[in-house]
DNA sequence: CGACACGACTAGAACGTTCTAGAGTCGGAT
DNA sequence: ATCCGACTCTAGAACGTTCTAGTCGTGTCG
């Protein structure tokens, strides 16, 4: 049935009479065929049904076009991602290679299979492997690390502003007349460290530091339900989390003891994760601005395997707050304040992007002049 | 910086002082090499840190032990599915490439960018591409179609048992007691008229036909949202619905009118996405066996790459049910039937694989587990 | 009329592997 | 002594492409 063997280059110039470079050149659209032949080698192709070997071709041409791509597969966000990565990859003219890590299949296998297929620079989203690991695989190519601060100058880095992402948040709340928020952290987790920095920054922005207040949580939804209970002592009116699962958790059981969300207490998730756009979780979140984040590594991995010299090792990106319906003024204050928008899914535009030049030494200072209307 | 050119068996062979062969026969651990000298070759690998070039490779040995996976970025459990196809490869030393269908990349551009890649076989998520399509491409290389049913003896299928599914449902919500059980089903979509009828059938077998009533739906939220709309002014005891996406929907829209889940409305959604599993939705839902259907297609296309002669092209694997939180008996009968399962997430096992002509080949079921969300 | 540039095409060498066929070497059986 | 088989190793040809360095006409300009 499907036994016979491949076409190749020389069975198309067999069959239209001509060389198999002259097909090769028709077949890369390169100078050096008249108008006539392409289209009699165009056609002869077609009818064979002829398929480029890729390998054959990246094999010989060392430069290849192509990018590798590890992905985790329970990512919040490696969907969007992904889309983002083809359509910035396609626009100029790569392709793209992924490599997925499971439960079962770890990170360092992920990438060993990428570099055997000899792709030009590697894309990591997530990384979890150590600084040091990264240093030495940048040392062999072009390494783009996405959503993950490393210190090391040998690595790119396309991240989202986890501070400010919560300072969008705390802005947000404080906007709606809430001054008695509190933190749930992400713990360990890698990110975790600076979202909370990012809340107390906000809340002694706004003259709050009395009340701050971080409760322990974590990555799961379990997280979230313990810091709930933690909390009903002395609820805050609102509550800022480390990201949407574990906000779900903290919902669940808010509601389940009776408190209504938002009536009783407000709730920030982050990630905008899919989950969290249902009507039935509806869940105001900070989403990373993921578009712009697939479209800079691209072309960050590709300034590199062009071998530019790039100052800045690190673009930071702003998030932008999605509001959904987790958040309204607090009920003692209600209708002294400026109401909540009352279209669902307002997004705030994100400003300019800005990239951190120079020295480690953190993240860029932030403008404290943009609030909210 | 890493400009530098790649190591390749050369390089290992002239520091080894051997030659080329002998290092190739070394790295693919080939017969023909003493122990003193294998050691000493990998010793002088491991140095220069090479790494095989699997395109050289490839193109050279003809056989590409490689699987072309399709896989969308929006389908439910394409993470698990992912994960179970990796495990399987990985058992029979195949490797995976991936290919990803996005909003704006299509399963034509995703099939055809693996032909390139000289799989030696295609293993297809959901494809949604003409049957016609796929014979064709059957023709040329083995294709392993997962969940779509397709009437096409060319290429080989694995996909749940959907009809059997929604008996399982049914059976679940008649023995907590319900008798008036509406199904919202999905529209157009591809197994909706599969599920929409193992709704029918097992009614029918409960001798339920006065009861039976199907409502229009779809596959997103908003659908189950409409459907719910409908059910208002005459609502069932319990509805199963196409899928966990349009159950939420439905879910939300029951609790804003007042209604009770599961105390007035039990619901069973199907797919055991991500989300079910929250606290906050708890789902009862209908899960695809995907370790299983994941073992099953590497099986199916490595036979096939080794020209076996297969009767039956379709693999039809049951589902199991997912006892979670949004089903208990209805309220007029509460008490006076077999109560629901308290420990949740309970599972009914499924039984035996069934072919659906010719003899099953026997094997091995194992379920490796599932991702966490 | 010769030189020269130019366009259309081709031969053959890469690329980094694997595979086939064979060349040495050594010990033991005839 | 000779032959044989087993073992270790090597030379060189594939694989399907791209790329370099041409060749061959043909027209154009001096």
């Amino acid at each position: 049935m499907s036994g016979e063997r491949r076409v190749t280059l020389a069975d198309v110039a067999a069959a239209a009479g001509v060389s198999v470079a002259l097909v090769s050149i028709v077949m890369r659209d390169a100078p050096g065929a008249s108008a006539a032949t392409r289209e009699r080698v165009l056609e002869v192709a077609r009818r064979l049904d002829y398929q480029p070997d890729s390998r054959a071709r990246l094999l010989r041409s060392g430069q290849s076009r192509l990018l590798g791509v590890v992905f985790g597969v329970m990512h919040p966000f490696h969907d969007d991602l992904l889309t983002g990565l083809y359509d910035a990859a396609e626009k100029i003219g790569y392709e793209l290679t992924l490599s997925a890590v499971t439960p079962r299949r770890d990170e360092r296998t992920a990438i060993a299979s990428l570099l055997q297929d000899r792709c030009a620079a590697l894309v990591l989203l997530g990384p979890q492997i150590p600084t040091a690991e990264l240093a030495t695989l940048a040392g062999r190519l072009p390494v783009v690390a996405m959503m993950r601060a490393v210190r090391q100058r040998q690595v790119d880095v396309v991240r989202t502003d986890d501070g400010r992402g919560l300072h969008l948040a705390v802005d947000h709340l404080v906007a709606l007349g809430h001054r008695n928020i509190a933190h749930v952290d992400g713990g360990r987790w890698l990110s975790s460290a600076e979202r909370r920095q990012g809340y107390r920054d906000a809340m002694r922005r706004h003259g709050l530091q009395a009340y701050e207040r971080v409760v322990n949580g974590g990555f799961g939804e379990e997280d979230g339900a313990r810091a709930a209970r933690e909390l009903l002592d002395e609820p805050p009116t609102a509550v800022t989390v480390f990201n949407d699962l574990s906000a779900t958790g903290l919902l669940d059981v808010l509601r389940r003891h009776g408190l209504s969300v938002p009536g009783d207490i407000s709730v920030v998730g982050y990630d905008d994760s899919s989950f969290s756009r249902l009507a039935h979780i509806d869940l105001t979140t900070v989403a990373q601005d993921i578009g712009t984040m697939a479209t800079l590594a691209v072309a960050r991995a590709v300034e590199r395997i062009d071998g530019a010299q790039i100052a800045h090792r690190e673009v930071v990106i702003p998030p932008r707050l999605v509001v959904r319906g987790t958040t309204v003024p607090p009920s003692d204050t209600k209708g002294t304040t400026v109401p909540p928008p009352d279209t669902k899914g307002t997004t705030v535009p994100p400003p300019d992007i800005k990239g951190t030049t120079g020295p480690p030494s953190g993240h860029t200072g932030d403008d404290p002049g943009r609030g909210r209307p």
